[in-house]
DNA sequence: CTAGAAATGTTCCAGCTGTAATTATTACGG
DNA sequence: CCGTAATAATTACAGCTGGAACATTTCTAG
């Protein structure tokens, strides 16, 4: 009851392709309730993995993206009064970035949005333990 | 044994990160091996979903992007040689993509250094299908 | 048959993204 | 200590991405 390797690559390819639709559905989520905001999909993200004072790496790693990246978001963010970047209190290198209370507001505002019609709600919150499971089994080990 | 809807909206929103950051590290992963062959993560991408003869908007659903997008990336892979843009036999609105030989050539080494190492190695075959048939289930209805 | 609706692909554009190089600061081995 | 490596953030840039507007072709209701 082996798997042949060349059925299992091709699982994997289609794994593939469904990770990356799963999670342009969820962009493309984010975007349709960002843009009632007044926010693009990546400074909504950016708000909403801001759930406490962090630096700039902190928020990069959150977003799963490059810091250069964060710098642009945040940029925009704090051009809005949304975000305040201040200076770290024990590393001179690092920002200290804080939602402002305008920030904090629109970001609760952000979540009411997101929680509705989630393209996760095809899921029982059973399933999606399940889910969350196999997803950290894969992310974390690296 | 309700989960409290506040904790639920929390798991969801860690959930979407999840899937982001394997999504993220996939795509990593794709960008890691094309650039080996000359190619850019989006090219590789196509080339990864082309399987066979299909029109622009046949491989925009598989890479999950807009049909501008396939655009931008068959202009690529069309200079190179590697793709064709050919009438379609029956929809004269529609365009025929079909690999070259050197393009289909191209796409078989790229499917070997994509089976070496990927992100998804870490669940068995069994955990694999379970995934899949999560994933099918939110992705599927729409 | 025909007029309007829908579909296909393209172009343009604003905005997002990773990479490499740079500066400033901190950590560490000797 | 001191010099080197490592880390935090930024900048510049090439390439990717979605959305809107468009031309062409097909579908469909009447």
């Amino acid at each position: 009851m082996t798997t042949p390797p060349e059925a299992q690559a091709i699982a994997e390819r289609e794994l593939c392709g469904l990770v990356n639709g799963l999670a342009h559905q969820i962009a493309d989520h984010v975007r349709q309730r960002a843009v009632t905001l007044g926010l693009t999909a990546a400074q909504a993200t950016a708000l909403r993995e801001m759930t406490g004072p962090m630096t700039m790496r902190e928020l990069a790693e959150r977003m799963s993206c490059e810091p250069s990246n964060a710098t642009f978001v945040i940029d925009r963010l704090e051009k809005q009064g949304l975000v305040e970047r201040r200076a770290h209190p024990t590393d001179r290198r690092a920002k200290h970035l804080l939602l402002t209370p305008e920030g904090s507001a629109l970001r609760e505002r952000l979540l009411g949005l997101l929680s509705q019609d989630s393209p996760l709600a095809a899921l029982t919150p059973e399933q999606q333990r399940a889910l969350q499971a196999l997803l950290e089994k894969t992310v974390t080990r690296s």
